[in-house]
DNA sequence: GTGAAAGCGCTAACAG
DNA sequence: CTGTTAGCGCTTTCAC
C-alpha cells in the first residue's frame, strides 16, 4: 500500500503506456484522451504518487524554496516574521530555509552562502547589528537572484524591502508621553548604523518638536541590550531632575528599565512613564503592563514573501518599498488611568 | 567574474576534458593525473564551482535536508531548539526546513505530508497539544522515514527521542518549593494527553511525597495560558486557606499568575512563591525574577539533530532515549533572599 | 589516466 | 491521441 516512492515511470509500466502520457495525464493535458486519464489519475492516486520535486527543480531550474537570514530566531519579533513568511510561501507551495546570523557579520555572509549553494529561488534578510560592508548583497543582485529586504534594510543596496514605520512608531510613542504631561523624555536608541534605529530617533525628534519640547543630545543614549541598560539606566537616573520618560528601541530594553527604575524607587506611571517597542508576549506580563508599539511582525512576514514571490516571477519589476503601519499600545506603564 | 552557475561541464568544455574526469578530479579520486587536478581545481575556484545540490539529491536519492515540525516557532522554548537543531545541522552540512502546526492536527498532518514531499532526509518533532491519534507517525516508519521526537513525544510510537527530565525538573521545583515552607502547593498543569504534563504532575507528586505532604486532587489543575489563568488563580485564591505557591507548567502561565495574585493583594513571594517552567528570557524581566526550571532548549535540539543524522546514516541502531538534564533557577519569586 | 554512456524523475519538442 | 528522445547536473560503471 505505501510503495517507498511512486514515480511516473512506475505507473507507466503498470498502464503499459509510455511516461510522458502519464506525466501528461496528470497535468491535464488537452492531447490526452479522458479515459488514458482517468486511468492514470486512478493509479496515481491509489498509489500516492507525489511528483518528485527534486526533479522538477533540476528540470525546471527553480527549488520552490526561499531562504532567510535573520539575526536571531529566538526573537519574538523575527519569529512572528518567519510564521508570517512561512505560511504565504506555504499558501504558495514554496518552501522555507532559515539561517541566523546571530548578529554577525561573517555568520550573514556564511548563510547567504549556504542558501545559495541550496540553489534557493530567492533570498529574505533582515541584516545584523554588525553588518557595514554590503558586498555580499550585490553578489547576490549580480548573480541574479531575488533579494527582499525586512526590518533592517540596507539603504547602499536597491531592492524590495518591507519596514515597518519605524518614525511614526516613535512619533506616536513620543507624543503619547508629552501629551501625559512628561518632560525629561528620553530615548535610548539601537546600533546608530541601522536605519531603522534613525528612524525612530528622526520620530522622537518630531514628535518633541512639533510641541516646541527641547531636544537635548544627552537624552538620545545608545542602549538596546538588559544588560546595557543594567548600568545605563541607574546612572541616567541620577540626573537632576531625572528623566520622567523612557521611550525604548525595544521591549526587553524597556521592561528593564522598568525593573530597574521601580528598584530605585520611582513609582511607574507616576514617577517615570516606559513605552517599548514591539509589543512581544513580553509586554503584557510586566507589572505594570508595557505600553508599546506593536510591529505587526506577522504581516510583515507575509508581505515581505509576497513581494519576494512576485520578484521571482518578474524579476524586471520595478523596486517596491512596502510600510507596515505600526500601533500604539497604552498598556500601565505610561498611563495612570491603566 | 560572477558566472551564472558554473556547472561541470563548463569547466570540462573550458579544459577540453570530459566531465567525468573533471567530476573525479573534484573529488580527488586516485586515477586522475595530479596536473589534470590541478587544472580543474584552480578553475573550480577562480570559476566559483559550486556543485549543484538538486542534481546530487537526483542522484544520490538523498536530499540533505531535514524537516522540523513544531507547534509555534514564537514560543522561546521551541525556537531555542529550533536554533540548536539549525547549528549543529548546518555544522554537518544538512539544511532545515521548519513547519508549525499551530497546535493543530490537521497543520500537523499537512507539515509532515510536505516535508515528505520535499524529500526530507528526515523529521524532527514535537506533537501538537491536541493530537491524539498518530497514524501519521506510523506511516512515516512505514515509508522508513527517519524520525525524533523531542519534549512532545509520543509514547505509542517507537523512535528516537529527547525529551528533558521533566519529572526531574518539577520534582526540584516542588522541593524547593517545600523547604521554602510552603504547605498549599498547587501545580497548574499542561494539557493531559501530553506525556510532558503527566511527568511534571509525577515529579510535583513525588517531591510531596517524599516530604510526607498530602497530594490533593484539587491542587492540580489544568491551566497553561495566560488567558485561562486569568480566571482560575483568582478562583483558586479566593480558598481558605488559599495556596502558598504555585508550580506552573511554563513560564508564561506562571507570570501571568504572578501578576494576578500581585493584584489580589498577595505579596510575592511572602504569601505565594511561584515557579514557572522553560527559563526564556521573560523570567528574568517580571518583578519579582520568576523562578524557573530551565529546559536546555537549544541543547535538545543539537541533541536532537545528532540522534537524526546517526540514524540516517545507520537505519537499523537500536533506538535511543536521551535525557536532557533540567536545572532549577531561584529568583525572587519563590525566594526572600533574592 | 581518461572518456562514453546510462540513469536519478520529470518535461517538452518533435514525430507519428 | 500517444510515443520517442533529449536534457536538467552529476556520478559511476564499463571500456579503452
Amino acid at each position: 500500500m505505501n510503495k517507498e516512492n511512486v514515480t511516473i515511470k512506475d505507473i507507466a509500466r503498470e498502464l503499459e503506456i509510455s511516461p510522458s502520457t502519464v506525466s501528461r495525464a496528470l497535468k491535464d493535458h488537452p492531447d490526452i484522451s479522458p479515459e488514458t486519464k482517468k486511468l492514470v489519475n486512478n493509479l496515481a492516486d491509489k498509489w500516492n504518487y507525489r511528483p518528485n520535486p527534486i526533479a522538477l527543480s533540476l528540470k525546471g531550474g527553480t527549488s520552490r524554496t526561499i531562504g532567510i537570514v535573520v539575526p536571531e530566531i529566538v526573537h519574538y519579533f523575527f519569529s512572528s516574521v518567519i510564521s508570517g513568511i512561512e505560511d504565504y510561501a506555504n499558501e504558495n507551495d514554496y518552501n522555507v530555509m532559515i539561517c541566523q546570523s546571530n548578529e554577525d557579520y561573517e555568520k550573514e555572509v556564511n548563510s547567504i552562502q549556504t542558501l545559495v549553494n541550496s540553489r534557493v529561488d530567492g533570498i529574505l534578510i533582515s541584516i545584523s547589528k554588525l553588518t557595514r560592508n554590503m558586498e555580499h548583497f550585490h553578489q547576490l543582485k549580480s548573480r541574479n537572484i531575488p533579494l527582499v529586504f525586512f526590518d533592517r534594510i540596507s539603504s547602499e543596496v536597491e531592492s524590495d524591502r518591507v519596514v515597518v514605520d519605524d518614525a511614526e512608531g516613535a512619533y506616536m510613542a513620543t507624543k503619547h508621553l508629552i501629551l501625559e504631561g512628561r518632560k525629561r523624555i528620553v530615548h535610548l536608541s539601537g546600533p546608530p548604523n541601522l536605519v531603522i534605529s534613525k528612524d525612530r530617533i528622526d520620530g522622537y525628534i518630531r514628535a518633541l518638536n512639533e510641541f516646541q519640547c527641547s531636544v537635548a543630545e544627552e537624552n538620545i543614549v545608545k542602549c538596546d541590550q538588559i544588560q546595557e541598560a543594567e548600568w545605563i539606566v541607574p546612572s541616567l537616573m541620577k540626573r537632576s531632575p531625572p528623566p520622567d520618560a523612557f521611550f525604548c528601541v525595544n521591549d526587553f530594553t524597556a521592561a528593564q528599565t522598568l525593573n530597574l527604575v521601580k528598584r530605585l524607587g520611582f513609582r511607574v506611571p507616576e514617577d517615570v512613564a516606559i513605552v517599548g517597542f514591539t509589543n512581544g508576549q513580553l509586554s503584557m506580563l510586566t507589572d505594570p503592563g508595557l505600553s508599546t508599539v506593536d510591529q505587526h511582525g506577522y504581516d510583515m512576514g507575509r508581505e515581505a514573501a509576497r513581494l519576494l514571490l512576485e520578484r521571482i516571477k518578474d524579476r524586471n519589476r520595478p523596486y517596491q518599498n512596502r510600510v507596515i503601519k505600526t500601533e500604539l499600545v497604552v498598556r500601565g506603564s505610561s498611563s495612570k488611568e491603566l
